[in-house]
RNA sequence: GGCCCCUUCGUCUAUCGGCUAGGACAUCUGGUUCUCAUCCAGGUAAGAGGAGUUCGACUCUCCUAGGGGCUGCCA
């Protein structure tokens, strides 16, 4: 059997950071290429952190982003019987042995070493690094076992991964060095040692890896402030990777077809969250129609009860908004003066628009004509002002209702505005707006 | 300190010895337009430095500099 299988093995922390998803983000495409096997293992030795709760938070990011994974959970603290098992057979064989230390903290007691090959040069071939080698004698023995008799993340992660037979082991560049132990674990055991593929960290402007506190990090923020996840998932894909070719965006199927490890980089990316954004407005402009305007309701339904409108109002809504909304999180301040007849007016814009001589008199003049427009339709009001304007431009007339009437000074076409909004409301907000705000 | 790895526009990158070094994001200019956005046209901007190999080097080799990783009874 020449299966390929991948795992993806995060210990949950209640966080997934975005250098860990794309990690699972490559594991899941070579899997999927290749025909393969993606697993998913959860490290939940660190009974502290790891709760129902943080791999309830883990297994949701995964599905957000689509990331499926073949087979049943693996829980690395089910093997924990076989972990010392394989201890004991590395401790029979000379491989390993035990003796009494002194950790940092001052606690002493016995733990079991793994003991490296005194000579000889240990080496393979990484798949997007090359090839790889390394001294034995640069690499000290190293414990498997603590005091407390529980098993170490090297000799768990080894066993764990024989167990899963897996055959390619895609993961971050920062286990390089644990790679050369961990492949002393396989030989000593007589395991096929799987192929290896590290990749690079992504990092923040100084060049460090990306954290928390060089801004949103755990793929949780990402899902709160409205991104998509085909964006992120794109974007990710994209820092260390790319088909070749001058295309970005990316539909799952093309990223199947195309992913190769061979061409991952090999060099750390910097993560650009002005990029990123471009994305999610180009996965937005994607969204099918009448998902848009699924989500239009329901994020519109945040400011309060929504008005009574059919559905080709809100087709025609959401036409005008799609194409000019980044992140949906910022639907509610664009819809609102839709939903609410409590608009929230922008001082500046006031200022500029409404607080000017004259604008009053032009507002309750436009009151005048607007309530003669009989067929009350976006071309129809256009006419109205531009009758006004004499070829003018429109500004001196376009600008003051559009504050008027959404208290914005930008937005959807302000006819287009007017006629979802209707004569009766457009009409009431002119007046109030001529006769309680204009000076 | 030791060991391992990396180095093309501000950023992500293309180039697998022939380069007037291409694309995208960002930025700037112009056009469209009632604002914002979209859209269209265009501009600025790169091979860390030094040797070598070669007819020819961004591409191969070496050195230097700079950056990152690891150096735990963390994972």
């Amino acid at each position: 059997m020449s299966e390929i299988r991948v795992r993806f093995a995060p210990s949950p922390t209640g966080k997934v950071h975005i250098g860990n998803i794309r990690a699972a983000i490559y594991n899941w495409l070579f899997a999927r290429h290749t025909g393969g096997k993606f697993l998913l293992r959860v490290e939940d030795t660190d009974l502290e952190r790891s709760t129902p709760e943080a791999i309830a938070v883990l297994f949701d990011c995964m599905k957000w982003l689509g990331l499926d994974w073949d087979e049943e959970v693996f829980y690395q603290t089910k093997n924990v019987k076989r972990h010392l098992e394989v201890v004991d057979r590395l401790l029979e064989s000379g491989h390993a042995y035990k003796v009494e230390k002194t950790s940092r903290d001052g606690k002493t007691g016995v733990v079991t070493m793994f003991r490296m090959p005194k000579e000889g040069v240990i080496e393979f071939d990484d798949i997007v690094k090359g090839h790889m080698a390394k001294k034995a004698e640069d690499i000290q023995d190293f414990a498997i076992v603590r005091s407390d008799g529980s098993p170490i993340f090297h000799i768990a992660n080894v066993v764990d991964d024989i167990d899963q037979r897996v055959t390619h082991i895609i993961r971050g560049d920062d286990h390089v060095e644990n790679t050369f132990k961990h492949i002393c674990i396989f030989r000593a055991l007589g395991a096929p040692v799987p192929k290896y593929g590290h990749l690079s960290m992504i990092v923040n402007q100084q060049g460090k890896p990306y954290s928390k506190r060089d801004g949103a990090a755990f793929v949780g923020e990402y899902r709160e402030q409205g991104y998509l996840p085909e964006a992120l998932f794109n974007y990710l894909l994209l820092l260390g990777w790319n088909p070749g070719d001058d295309r970005e965006v990316l539909s799952r199927e093309e990223m199947i077809k195309l992913f190769e490890l061979e061409k991952v980089h090999v060099t750390a990316a910097m993560f650009d969250p002005k990029k990123l954004a471009w994305m999610n407005g180009e996965y937005v402009k994607k969204i099918p129609r009448d998902e848009f305007v699924a989500e239009l309701k329901k994020r519109a339904a945040t400011l309060g009860p929504l008005p009574e409108h059919d559905d080709a109002w809100w087709g025609y809504l959401a036409d005008q908004l799609q194409i000019r909304t980044k992140f949906l999180n910022d639907i509610p301040s664009a819809v609102r003066c839709f939903v609410s007849d409590d608009l929230e007016f922008d001082p500046k814009a006031v200022e500029k628009r409404l607080k000017k001589p004259g604008v009053k008199e032009t507002l309750i003049d436009l009151v005048g004509r607007f309530s003669k427009v009989e067929d009350w339709s976006a071309p129809a009001l256009e006419a109205v002002v531009k009758e006004l304007s004499q070829g003018n431009g429109m500004g001196p007339w376009v600008h003051p209702i559009r504050v008027a009437v959404s208290g914005r000074g930008e937005g959807i076409g302000l006819f287009e505005m007017l006629q979802l909004l209707g004569r009766e409301k457009t009409l009431a907000r002119l007046s109030a707006a001529a006769e309680t705000i204009c000076a």
